[in-house]
DNA sequence: GTCGATGTTTAGCCCATGCTAAATTTGCGG
DNA sequence: CCGCAAATTTAGCATGGGCTAAACATCGAC
C-alpha cells in the first residue's frame, strides 16, 4: 500500500514537473532539429509536437521570456546557453528512461511513447536505479 | 537513440494522459478517503492534494459534469459507478508502478512520489512488463 | 435556541496551452 | 522585378487548473 504518506508532497512534485515539462521537451526538440537540419523553424516544431504553428510561436515566446531561447522576427529559433544546458540534461535523462524501458523488455515503439511522459517524473534516485538496471542487463553476450 | 520520426504521436499521447490525469487522481483519492473515514468532503481533498478548497470544488464539479461523481449542496462527495470503476483501475495501476519502483530498489518515499506522476504515462505493455518484473523479483531464489 | 467555528459556494482574478481566421512577411521561381 | 506560396504573426476564442476574498450554510457547544 502507498501507506499513510503526505500525499500532498507527491502532488506538488507532479505539478512542478508539469510546469517545466513543455520547456524541457521544446529545448530538446529545438536542439535535435538544429543538429539534424542546421536550424529550427516554428513549422518544424509544429510538426514534431503535432500542434498548430500558433501554439508553437506562443510556447517559444515563453521560452524566450524565460531565457531558454532567442529569435528574431521571421527568423529561426535558437537556444541560449541556458537552453542548451537544459536540452543536454533533458536528452540524457530521456535516453536513460528510453533505454531502461527497452531493457525491461518493451517494444521500441512503446518505449518511445511511454518515455516521453515518464521522463519528467523520474527523480534522481529513480534515474540512478534505472541506469544501474540498464548496466546490469546489458550482457556482453548480446548481439 | 529515440529512433526517428513521428514524435508527434508520443506527444499526443502525453497530452491525452494529462487530460485524464487529475480525474484519475481525484476518483482514487475520493475512494481512498471514503474507505478511510466513511465519507469524503472537499476539505479532505484539499488537504490531500495541497490545493485550495476552491480548486477542489471546481475540479469536483468537472468530475460531476463528466459523470464520475455526484454531490448535493454542502454534502459529501460520492463516486458514481463509472467513477468507482475508474478509481479501481487507477488504484491497481498505481500500485503496480509503486511496487515496481520498490522492486527496482528505490526508497519508499521516492517510489511514492515518483509513482504519482509516472502512473499516468504507463501503457498496457509497460504495465505488464512492470508486473512481470515484480513477480520475478519477489521470489528470493530466482532462476 | 443562539453563536461561532468550520466548511462550502460564489465572484473574480491569473497563467498555460490548445485552436481558427486573417493579416503580414519572406523568399523563390519565372 | 513580381507575384505567389509558405511561413510567421496577430487577434480572438476556449478550457483546465491554480489563487484570494467574501458571502453563505451547517452543526456542535453552550
Ligand atoms: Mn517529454
Ligand atoms: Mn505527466
Ligand atoms: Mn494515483
Ligand atoms: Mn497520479
Amino acid at each position: 500500500m502507498v501507506k499513510s504518506h503526505d500525499h500532498s508532497q507527491s502532488h506538488r512534485r507532479v505539478r512542478a514537473d508539469h510546469a517545466t515539462e513543455l520547456a524541457e521537451d521544446y529545448v530538446e526538440a529545438i536542439d535535435d532539429i538544429c543538429r539534424e537540419s542546421g536550424s529550427c523553424r516554428a513549422v518544424d516544431l509544429a510538426r514534431r509536437f503535432g500542434v498548430s504553428n500558433v501554439t508553437v510561436t506562443r510556447t517559444v515566446s515563453r521560452l524566450v521570456r524565460d531565457g531558454y531561447a532567442q529569435t528574431e522576427p521571421y527568423g529561426p529559433i535558437e537556444l541560449t546557453p541556458k537552453g542548451k544546458r537544459v536540452a543536454e540534461h533533458a536528452r540524457a535523462r530521456h535516453q536513460i528512461v528510453y533505454r531502461f524501458l527497452l531493457s525491461l523488455g518493451v517494444s521500441e515503439k512503446t518505449a518511445s511513447v511511454d518515455s516521453e511522459g515518464i521522463e519528467h517524473h523520474v527523480s534522481r534516485e529513480t534515474l540512478h536505479a534505472m541506469q544501474r538496471f540498464i548496466d546490469h542487463t546489458a550482457r556482453p553476450s548480446d548481439g
